[in-house]
DNA sequence: ATCCTCACG
DNA sequence: ACGTACGTGAGGATA
């Protein structure tokens, strides 16, 4: 390709001039410098475009014959040895840069410029060195960098250039320039630094010595050493300073020295630079979407094919389709050193979705299977790897993958590390679950989005086998890709423990539990339905006679003109779209007219009939007679479990009516009983705990009623004058404070005014002094760090703490108050399920544990079982966490989940 | 698809 | 002055 082009060349013209840049510290300054800038797949690319931009304006004035990006390498650089501090005091690198250094790299390669670091040293250490080395040889360099400690390399021949402000401004500093700016020559600069330190490197200096005193003493003095030296002479604080610091002030000198000693392979000479591959930066600037910057360069015209246009990197892998004996063998070869594994499958309901097929990567090649052929004899091999639980799997949400292959009869053990748990556990609430969205938000490409590939809703088709299987093998790459900074970045955020001894184990506990569902008697709904079903008909005839004619009851819209217009009640509450007339509502109303009481009975009846008499026996299996549900654990911002299809979380308990649903729920096996453990208060136990506050920690300890202790506080009152108002009251004020409290919240709940509920919770934080102050400072923190924690480390962000906008803030406030108390208690029984997994298989018991509902634990339990578990389940519960207030939790069995009450 | 309503902790 | 209690999932109506 006769392509090759240069902005100039500068050895022409006979002269030699190597340029140098400090890769890190001028992609750190471009990232800081540049507004935020993503490309369209939600790549962040501003520190990449400041860099190009700086990168050509340099080129264009400086047109060096050499040229070379160096950059840090490693984590234990050299000086670290001497100093452990050593730029301990740097904030970490945030994700919206890091991401972007695979982007520079890959753009400079683009360029055609040379790059390189060696682990152990700086980038600085190595421009030192060439530097060093280029005089040696009688040329001329140029340094770029961000670092004013680079100025002690300026001499005759090498001129420094510092950004200024943003990243393409430059100042240019030769001798000259240093000795007027501070009096000082290159090889001073690093007195001065021993002198006043770097904070942004950690690096001491002398306390108290700043720029300008720094500069005084080495125009007395010279060198960090004769200042030392003269000590004695330096009066008042200073020169207590001064004496009381001189290993410091040594110390920091050396950590500022750059080495220019590197033992190199390299030299100066191996980076002659001829220019760039028009087509291949058109390529690279394309897939960074630098349109202003092809245009500057006039590439337009340079963009060579389709890949060009998508900019899709090319990939580093081969995809096989695994159609015959030749491709299974490879396969049964390639397991032992299997990196990742995709199992795709074509609905949301895992136990009723079907496999579409199943991708593992080994080295350079993935392995694609399409699902029916898992059957295979060949398969053999692959479903053992599958099953063993030594062969360590590393995929995409595994618990899924778990349930699908299930299905189908395989067996999936040996489950190390879920990309999408650990994502979540990162960031719970980021939206965006897909395998794509994970990939962007870690500066990775190369997968198509899902509904690109299969379509969506009604027009979902499998593509055919070979496009199949490039799409499995880019996600099951991705997979392997994001594997490992997803580990590390749990071991950042001190999440290890959180991710592999709870979260990791608790997946496949849970695909345990929905494998074995619970059985839900079909008739027991249909004969309730049946007297549901009556009921509901006399009220719609009754709704009907005093309505004077027939409507949609159901329809919110209608039922306002019947209740607004027609008979003219007042309007309480108005939405979005209309009248409002939820129960809150129709509750106000029900002392006008009559048909207001029927309404809110309709609407009960009707939810119970299509939601859970209809909607339960919809999920029931006719093979088995079970309903079994999936939980989620990447969902609730807090930490908590969420179920679906159906949900059994929200089985009715509060009425009566809707209680009766329960007596369908019952064990699958003759003669046992559902056991079920509730934990008593977690969530005001968990506060107490947090909170420290000795009144609630002293309630809990002696077992009281929370919310009489509650009201005596509040109301100044003994325990036999606490009545039930006063605990209904003070029982909205402990939700309220669980909730995050406001005034607001707590007036309408209790229908009071907004004044009364301030004071009642002015007497709350007064009566519990302690709560007021985790409050106060949970807030702090939140503000201070962006997110708050569980008591095991889970975080949640709260951008909108910072908010000037008083509704969000508010909420990221009351969200900051709520979410280590809910999150707590949800650790606490996530802890609970995995003990009591181990506690059930360590005995050899037969119970099972069916279903989670947040602070409770139902299990199904035979006979002889009974007294154990009775014993066992509440004792685990209560032990999982050990707070500073006990854990109480109450058991309870019968023969359905009514009884067990 | 989005809104409203309501079931649970 | 602002105007919501925290966290979910599902069904039916409507646009």
């Amino acid at each position: 390709m006769a392509n090759e082009k240069t902005i100039a060349n500068a050895s022409e013209s006979g002269t030699d001039k190597l340029l140098l840049i400090d890769g890190n510290s001028i992609i750190n300054r471009a990232f800081y410098a540049m507004p935020p800038l993503t490309n369209s797949s939600g790549m962040h690319t501003n520190a990449v475009f400041g860099f190009t931009t700086m990168l050509l304006k340099v080129l264009e004035e400086e047109k060096p014959s050499h040229l070379l990006v160096a950059f840090d390498a490693g984590k234990t650089v050299f000086r670290h040895e001497g100093y452990a501090e050593y730029k301990g005091g740097r904030q970490k690198t945030p994700p919206e840069l890091s991401e972007q250094f695979p982007l520079l790299k890959e753009l400079l390669r683009a360029f055609s410029v040379p790059q390189f670091e060696l682990p152990g040293y700086e980038a600085d250490d190595i421009i030192g060195t060439l530097t060093r080395r280029a005089e040696e040889q009688g040329q001329t360099a140029v340094v770029v960098s961000g670092d004013k400690d680079m100025l002690q390399l300026a001499s005759d021949q090498v001129t420094v250039l510092l950004t200024r402000k943003g990243v393409s401004e430059t100042e240019r500093y030769a001798p000259e320039e240093i000795a007027e700016k501070y009096g000082l020559t290159p090889a001073q600069i690093v007195d001065l630094k021993g002198l006043m330190g770097d904070s942004s490197d950690n690096i001491p200096g002398i306390p108290g010595v700043g720029e300008k005193t720094a500069l005084k003493l080495l125009a007395e003095y010279g060198t960090v050493e004769e200042v030392l030296a003269h000590g004695g002479e330096i009066k008042g604080k200073l020169g207590e300073n001064v004496r009381g610091h001189e290993d410091s002030a040594r110390m920091s000198k050396e950590l500022a020295t750059i080495f220019r000693e590197v033992p190199l392979e390299q030299q100066w000479t191996d980076l002659a630079w001829r220019g760039y591959d028009a087509s291949a930066l058109a390529a690279a600037l394309r897939k960074l979407e630098f349109k202003s910057l092809i245009e500057r360069l006039d590439l337009s015209g340079s963009v060579a094919g389709d890949d060009a246009e998508t900019g899709a990197a090319a990939p580093v892998y081969e995809a096989v389709l695994v159609r015959g004996a030749d491709e299974w063998a490879a396969l049964a070869d390639a397991l032992p050193a299997a990196e990742a594994l995709l199992v795709e499958a074509n609905g949301d309901n895992p136990h009723q979705t079907e496999g579409i097929g199943l991708a593992v990567v080994s080295g350079e090649q993935v392995f694609v299977v399409p699902y029916a052929r898992l059957g295979e004899p060949d398969a053999g091999p692959l479903r053992a790897w599958l099953a063993d639980a030594d062969a360590e799997k590393r995929g995409y949400d595994l618990h899924r993958s778990e349930l699908v292959l299930a299905r189908s009869g395989v067996e999936l053990r040996g489950q190390t590390f879920c990309v999408q748990l650990a994502a979540y556990l990162l960031d719970p609430t980021e939206a965006d679950p897909s395998l794509t969205g994970l990939l962007s938000r870690y500066g990775l490409s190369g997968v198509q989005p899902d509904e690109a590939v299969y379509g969506k809703g009604a027009k979902f088709r499998v593509p055919d086998e070979e496009a199949l299987a490039a799409h499995l093998a880019a996600k099951a790459d991705a997979v392997r890709r994001l594997a490992g900074p997803l580990a590390e970045a749990l071991e950042d955020a001190g999440m290890r423990r959180l991710y592999y001894e709870l979260e990791q184990p608790l997946a496949v506990i849970l695909a345990g539990m929905e494998k074995q569902g619970i059985v839900v008697e079909a008739s027991a709904l249909e004969e309730l339905g049946k007297e549901f079903q009556g009921r509901i008909e006399q009220t719609t005839a009754e709704i009907y006679r005093l309505a004077g004619f027939e409507f949609n009851i159901g329809s919110t819209k209608q039922l306002g003109d019947v209740l607004f217009e027609k008979l003219a009640l007042p309007v309480v509450k108005k939405t979005k779209t209309g009248y409002s007339t939820d129960a809150e509502v129709l509750e106000k109303l029900e002392p006008y007219h009559e048909i207001v009481r029927l309404i809110l009975h309709y609407r009960q009846l009707t939810k119970l009939q299509s939601t859970y008499i209809e909607g339960l026996l919809k999920e029931i299996r006719p093979e088995d007679g079970k309903i079994h549900t999936f939980y989620r654990q990447t969902i609730a911002a807090t930490g908590r479990l969420s179920s679906q299809f159906p949900n059994l979380q929200n089985i009715p308990i509060r009425m009566e009516e809707g209680r009766q649903i329960r007596k369908a729920f019952v064990p699958s096996e003759p003669g046992w009983r559902i056991l079920a453990a509730d934990y008593s208060q977690i969530e005001l136990r968990v506060l107490a705990h947090i909170s420290g506050d000795e009144g609630l920690k002293e309630a809990f300890r002696q077992e009281m009623d929370v919310h009489t202790k509650t009201a005596m506080d509040v109301f100044g009152v003994s325990a036999d004058q606490v009545d039930g108002n006063m605990r209904r009251q003070a029982k909205a004020v402990n939700f309220g404070i669980v909730y995050g409290i406001s005034d607001y919240g707590l007036s309408q709940n209790l229908h009071i005014t907004r004044k009364e509920a301030a004071a009642f919770i002015e007497q709350y934080f007064n009566a519990f002094p302690g709560v007021r102050r985790y409050m106060d400072d949970i807030v702090d923190q939140a503000k201070r760090d962006g997110y708050v924690k569980t008591l095991l480390e889970r975080r949640r962000y709260l951008p909108d703490i910072r908010s000037s906008n008083f509704n969000l803030r508010s909420f990221a406030e009351r969200t900051a108050m709520n979410t280590p108390i809910q999150g707590t208690a949800a650790d606490v029984i996530k802890l609970a399920m995995v003990r009591m997994d181990e506690a059930l298989r360590e005995r050899g018991l037969k119970s099972r544990m069916l279903l989670q509902v947040h602070d409770e634990l139902v299990f199904e339990v035979p006979p002889e079982e009974l007294d154990t578990m009775r014993e066992l389940v509440p004792d685990v519960m209560s032990k999982a966490l050990q707070l500073d207030v006990p854990l109480l939790a109450e058991v309870s069995a019968g023969v359905n989940w009514y009884e067990a009450k």
